[in-house]
DNA sequence: TTGTACGCGTTATCAG
DNA sequence: CTGATAACGCGTACAA
């Protein structure tokens, strides 16, 4: 800047306030300032800059599992959102890690982020909520409900796709229903779980099988395999999430049963390549962009002075021929 | 910092070479610093730290195309490593555009990252070249090669899996091979391309049917249309990526085309999920979480004084039941 | 081994 | 409208 400056015969202030786009700056000021900006191809430092106004125009992510696609998604749509707004997004990956989770927002700290988007892999970790009180900048939390927790918020109304999801299941015939659900320590698998359980209760007859677990293609795989070793075996299983289908389809297959014959099936969270498979498989779909672009927009609302606020974002059962009527026993 | 030390009583530059770890450092000093620490939970800026030591311990990863999940599997490698370095990573999107990658760039540089991790979405842009050259920090490119780089890359053998693919599917007796390809300004299409054009020259009678287009279902379903629209149909296709993929099939479903049937299929891209397809889809199969962790090995090699290095890793054929014998014409 | 003083690149305040 | 200068929080050469 102080080059500018000398190049421009003017005061480093004045190469500021143009920068900055000051409105008390002549049109002769900013067409000299401009010119050696130009000549001397000078770009402002973000460092210096955050260092004296105090905002790094920066919003951390911090995701519970960076691999898992739907991740891919919501950072998309939040992306988007930030770009408008002119902020960049700082990503770190929690492995699942409760433990990670805290560091991860130590380091959050340390970088100075105006905001973050968080999805925490453990809402239950006793630590966590002293942790999240001392952060100095706005939370928005991704599909997360973490007792104590007074900021922003988008959820996904898991209830509402998996009740017409089991309604269906239920009217065609099916009197056992098993939920392959991932960890009861995220809102998304107590959702389910609460909502298959009192989805059932008056439903006569109707048994739920309930299998919490992790987010991981081996439990499903495990506890498909657990479900049909049963002499009363399920006939239809909802997955509780993609990697947990990928280890019920290959129990399925190892164990030859046949969708929807002998199994009907479900799988919370779409992906693309799930229409076809074959039977193409049925699922409870949500806007992962939808939910990326209104977290971040929460959390940069909440950078301009607005109050906290929680989101709930549709979700909707879209039935495929993997649901059928369950064979005659 | 000031707060520390008057707590501690001592000077402000005692703290610093306690948490910076200094050498000649007493005992005594360190623990009470460490109390005083301890005591007002003090943490460093490392916006402050940044601009007095040069570094942002920052590395960027301008992506082409975040939505895609391989994405997802080379960012999760590369924060393995970055964490490992004690590095953050900022993350940005090209949405497939050329001119934004440079914006992007331009972006990395005002927030001065120590290095990035770049997939250009058009290896040809004419401007683009200036603007690499221009960056004061150590680049790897991600499975591209740009005229005129001179520095880190990580890079596939595409050729390789797809000369398996290929010596599998003449060996079978296919006479009509087509490649839905993706962008012909990125290397994976480009080499892909030569491949086919290479392993079929020397190969009596078998024709190559070659479609450069994008990376997209919408242009993967419309090529696929048209090529088994022609009289002289191919008996195999390899799609050029997993979002080609997506239209491939939705193009031989809407035709009634069976597999391997009327029409053996080959996937360039490994996903999870392509096993369960009916048949299972075969793949040229990579590991880009190895890819991830050597890209960010690199930036971080290079940034230490290393020089620029390419590093090419292997792909292997995949194959299933999606290939088989052409039909008796 | 410890303390003093300066500067990193900006912005904001204040005086002119 | 413009210029001089202090301060943001820290690291480091240098002196003690």
């Amino acid at each position: 800047m102080k080059e500018v400056a000398e190049r421009a015969g003017v005061a480093i202030s004045s190469v500021s306030r143009v920068i900055s786009g000051h409105p008390d700056v002549s049109e002769a000021m900013r067409a000299r300032v401009m010119k050696a900006i130009e000549e001397l191809e000078f770009r402002p430092d973000a460092r210096a800059q955050s260092l004296r106004t105090g905002s790094t125009h920066t919003i951390g992510f911090i995701a519970a599992d960076i691999s898992n696609p739907l991740f891919a998604e919501i950072a998309t749509g939040a992306e988007i959102e930030l770009r408008a707004w002119n902020y960049s997004m700082l990503v770190a990956n929690a492995f699942n890690d409760a433990e990670l989770v805290r560091e991860q927002l130590l380091l959050m700290e340390h970088r100075s982020v105006d905001g973050l988007l968080l999805s925490v892999s453990d809402e239950t970790d006793p630590e966590l909520q002293a942790v999240l009180q001392r952060m100095p900048f706005p939370i928005t939390l991704i599909d997360r409900d973490v007792r104590g927790f007074t900021g922003s918020a988008v959820l996904s109304d898991h209830a509402a796709g998996l009740e017409e999801a089991v309604a269906c299941l239920v009217s065609l015939g099916h009197r056992r229903i098993a939920l392959v659900n991932g960890s009861e320590k995220v809102r998304p698998s107590r959702e389910r779980a609460a909502t298959l359980r009192r989805a059932l209760e008056h439903a006569d007859g109707v048994v739920p099988e309930l299998r919490m677990g992790e987010f991981s293609a081996e439990y499903g795989y495990a506890a498909t395999r657990e479900l049909m070793a049963k002499s009363a075996r399920p006939t239809a299983v909802i997955a509780g999430s993609n990697q947990i289908l990928m280890g019920v389809l290959q129990a399925l297959r190892d164990l030859a049963l046949t969708v929807p014959d002998d199994v009907s099936l479900v799988s919370c969270d779409d992906l693309p390549v799930l229409s076809f498979l074959d039977p193409p498989v049925s699922t409870i779909a949500r806007d992962p962009l939808a939910m990326g672009t209104q977290a971040a927009q929460l959390v940069l609302e909440e950078i301009d002075g607005a109050a906290p606020k929680s989101v709930v974002l549709a979700t909707e059962f879209r039935r495929t021929a993997s649901c059928g009527a369950p064979a005659a026993p």
